[in-house]
DNA sequence: GATGTTCCATTTTTT
DNA sequence: ATGGAACATC
């Protein structure tokens, strides 16, 4: 038994030991905490204590099948309860659901369908959505339940204009889940909580029942998760977390850090133990990833030690575009299997949005390497999946509304907006689900032949599947998807491309079927293989056998260890992302994030940013993140890959309606020009010919890694003139001519940007009249424009150089 | 009521 | 770029 305290260090095997009384176990990462706590389980069980009187707590399922696999190498099979916040409330919700008042059959409803509910809700409510959006709404409200807040708690409450809307909306989105008989993620943690609070001989049996209580991750948990802790470790103190405040990256979704700074005090003889030994990453790695935290001001300072070997520089990496940092990551990583034989799946790739993953699948695709991609659009949430589902919600939970609009007119059968609303507005009226209001309206409902069919054969199919459902659950999906001519469908709508993918997506749920069909279970098939959708996540099963490169966001990479590691778009507005800017507290969480990043790599680590990327469609001009500003960069290998960028700008020369936008984008504007920026474009244009000495202005430091300055502070204080603030400053101070004055000894000319002169501008010209530019082309003083007459409408062309063009308004 | 077309916002991160 | 919503047409 002692070989389970073996290997371990002396603060490791503090943490084993301890078995009863509060314990906080501070741990940095790659500090062996996994291994901690399956040891400290392991031995546990080892002194006498029943596996099923132990509940673990973790974030992600993924997180607990680790554990879980680890303890049974431990100890073999124990029927410890080990899983995540949401499924272990699901679970307890399952078997006491009367007691907030839902049936047991209760749905869960994922992000999607929650919206549908909210919208439905919103509709209800009678209010109008006006400056914010469903999206907000419902963030607003995940976070209000994530604190525990109920609809009548904000009676009375509500002060700005927002929270009366949400004071009238909550309720009834409240009122919408519990007559669908659902609830929503945060539900399972709120209503869990309140039943705990509200059935003090529930709670104490929790309590007595599950003595031993672990949670992982506490960084991350919100109140309503704390309060469901709390409530079970009242008689018996017997918490242990584990966390690491550094690794805070859930504040958006109502995680309290308050939960962990104050968890002394919250728990009297707290034993605290730090693991701050590193074994995951080496000392380079480590050192980059803990200069970073330390500009984090809401902190407690830590010392984290590496123990491995000295190893490669972290590498600092600038591209000229997102898509030569894809090629080149893609590249080096062809380059280390060949060269050391490492494997694919020794290799991650992470980034701060999934929007950030495609030029990497593009990149891999292209090289014919093998990805899994985390995350993103999940399976579940396919469309073609969630139909079918959808069908199985209704099944099991006839008051499924949700699922009911879903799968109504899918595919379509006749039943339209006009009939839906009639059916809805005869549901409401006798106080029924649609379902049933479906049953009723055929009798009730003036309907056209055509519906009224269509509703009977729907009922019909519900019956049938009913039936069905008694039997195995391939065969039920099986002829669901028959009955609905479902394949057929897809065809039809999906023309052509990738339904490929989608007949394969039909295939897998069957599998999945297939294999809970094959599994012994204690509870409704189909009950299960709903609530396994509904709370799976991507994460879970990232660790497939095959060998492939992981692409995932940061937040997703947390508690996993890569190897390799490259960390992209390290750019501003997009690692620290653009909508934490104002706000000093969540700057220091995306440190977190980039901090928990850095740390996923075990041998070496590159950081890169891209000059120019694209996004929602077109070319954008990044600038480095300020983080790479924070880091020790004397110790790091930093090189400047931007030799593409000249071929890019190159091909902005070409098009010159692309260089207009540009233009408006950077100068044109009433945003901050940032010196990166503002040398990027000189850069371009000096490359270029006859200027007007515009780029004086601008040029000013190139934009060479040595000269990285903090964007943040550079910004405040260089507030750069762009040109229309020129151009309205001298139409204001008439000094602005014609276009003649633009030549080269004009002193105007110095500042006048010939492409002022573009599409919509409107001119007058001494013969002509006025008119407005229609197309323009070329650069400098060769530029010539079309301009379209207001006098006789026609449009004649000239080159700038000569003609006696007067702008009149810039645009 | 179904199908086709255009326009529009949209994207932070996830159980 | 892309998918959804609003609008138009069959």
């Amino acid at each position: 038994m002692n070989s389970l305290l073996d290997r371990l260090n002396s603060a490791q095997r503090e943490a084993v030991l301890h078995m009863d009384g509060p314990l906080l176990m501070l741990a940095g990462p790659g500090s062996g905490k996994t291994r901690v706590i399956t040891h400290r389980i392991a031995h546990m069980i080892q002194q006498g204590v029943p596996a099923w009187s132990i509940l673990g707590l973790t974030f992600t399922n993924k997180a607990a099948d680790e554990m879980k696999h680890r303890l049974k190498t431990l100890v073999g099979d124990s029927h410890l309860w080990m899983g995540t916040f949401h499924s272990f409330c699901a679970r307890l919700l399952r078997r006491y659901s009367r007691l907030v008042g839902l049936p047991e059959n209760f749905t869960i409803y994922d992000a999607d369908d929650a919206e549908m509910a909210l919208k439905a809700a919103v509709k209800l409510a009678e209010v109008e959505l006006t400056h914010i959006t469903i999206g907000q709404l419902a963030q607003q409200i995940s976070r209000l339940k994530n604190r525990l807040v109920t609809p009548e708690m904000l009676l009375g409450n509500a002060v700005s204009h927002d929270e009366h809307l949400i004071a009238r909306v909550y309720p009834i989105y409240q009122q919408y889940l519990l007559r669908s008989a659902a609830v929503d993620f945060d539900d399972l943690l709120m209503h869990s909580a309140i039943m705990l609070r509200t059935s003090p001989d529930l709670r104490a049996e929790l309590d007595r029942g599950y003595k031993y209580i672990l949670v992982d991750e506490y960084q991350d948990t919100n109140s309503a998760q704390y309060a469901i802790i709390k409530s079970m470790s009242i008689d018996y103190p017997n918490l242990a977390v584990t966390g690491d405040p550094d690794q805070s990256i859930y504040g958006w979704r109502g995680a309290n850090l308050n939960n962990i700074l104050n968890f002394e005090k919250d728990f009297p003889k707290t034993k605290v133990i730090r693991l701050e030994e590193n074994y995951r990453s080496t000392p380079e790695i480590l050192s980059a990833a803990d200069v970073l935290i330390q500009n984090n001001q809401r902190r407690k300072a830590k010392n984290l030690q590496a123990t491995r070997p000295s190893g490669s520089k972290v590498r600092l990496r600038t591209y000229g575009s997102g898509r030569d940092e894809a090629n080149d990551i893609v590249q080096q990583i062809m380059t280390a299997c060949q060269q050391n034989g490492s494997a694919l799946r020794d290799f991650a790739v992470l980034y701060r949005t999934n929007a950030q993953s495609r030029l990497m699948e593009v990149a891999l695709r292209k090289a014919g390497l093998g990805y899994l991609m985390i995350g993103g659009f999940q399976f579940y949430q396919r469309k073609e999946i969630k139909d079918l589902l959808s069908y199985l919600h209704l099944l099991h939970n006839p008051s499924d509304d949700v699922a009911f609009q879903r799968v109504i007119n899918t595919p379509p059968r006749g039943l339209g907006k006009q009939t839906l609303l009639n059916l809805e507005e005869l549901a409401r009226k006798h106080g029924v689900s649609l379902l049933e209001g479906a049953e009723l309206a055929i009798d009730r409902l003036k309907l056209t032949a055509k519906a009224k069919k269509s509703l009977v054969e729907f009922l019909k199919l519900m019956d049938l599947m009913r039936e069905e459902s008694k039997g195995r659950l391939v065969d039920l999906l099986q002829t669901l998807i028959t009955k609905i001519d479902y394949r057929n469908y897809l065809q039809k709508v999906r023309r052509e491309e990738v339904d490929a993918d989608v007949m394969e997506n039909i295939d897998e749920l069957l599998a999945d079927a297939a294999e809970l069909d094959n599994q012994e279970l204690d509870g409704n098939p189909l009950e299960v293989f709903l609530e396994q959708a509904a709370l799976y996540s991507e994460t879970d099963r990232f660790d497939s056998e095959a060998d492939r490169v992981n692409l995932m966001t940061l937040h997703a990479a947390k508690g996993l260890e890569f190897p390799y590691v490259f960390i992209i778009a390290v750019e501003q507005d997009i690692l620290p992302h653009r909508r934490c800017r104002e706000d000093p507290l969540q700057m220091e969480e995306e440190r977190r994030l980039l901090f928990v990043g850095m740390t996923r790599a075990k041998e070496e680590l590159q950081l890169s940013c891209a000059k120019s990327r694209s996004f929602r469609g077109n070319q954008n001009i990044s600038a480095a993140s300020m983080f790479l500003m924070e880091l020790p960069r004397a110790e790091m290998h930093i090189s400047d890959l931007t030799e593409q960028w000249d071929a890019y700008a190159d091909s902005w020369d070409n098009d010159d309606t692309a260089f207009g936008d540009f233009f408006d984008r950077h100068f044109g504007s009433d945003d901050e020009v940032s010196p990166q920026r503002a040398s990027a474009n000189s850069k371009k244009k000096t490359a270029t010919d006859d200027d007007l000495g515009f780029d004086q202005h601008f040029d000013q430091g190139s934009a060479d890694v040595e000269t990285w300055e903090d964007p943040n502070t550079s910004k405040r204080n260089t507030r750069l003139p762009t040109g229309n603030d020129r151009v309205a400053e001298l139409l204001a101070a008439n000094k602005l001519k014609t276009a003649n004055d633009l030549g080269e000894d004009s002193a105007v000319a110095q500042q006048i940007p010939a492409e002022a002169f573009r599409v919509n501008a409107i001119v007058s010209h001494p013969t002509y009249g006025s008119g407005k530019i229609t197309s323009a082309s070329g650069k400098g003083l060769r530029r010539t424009v079309t301009v379209e007459f207001f006098g006789d409408g026609l449009s004649r062309s000239f080159v700038l150089k000569f003609a006696k063009l007067t702008l009149e308004s810039a645009d």
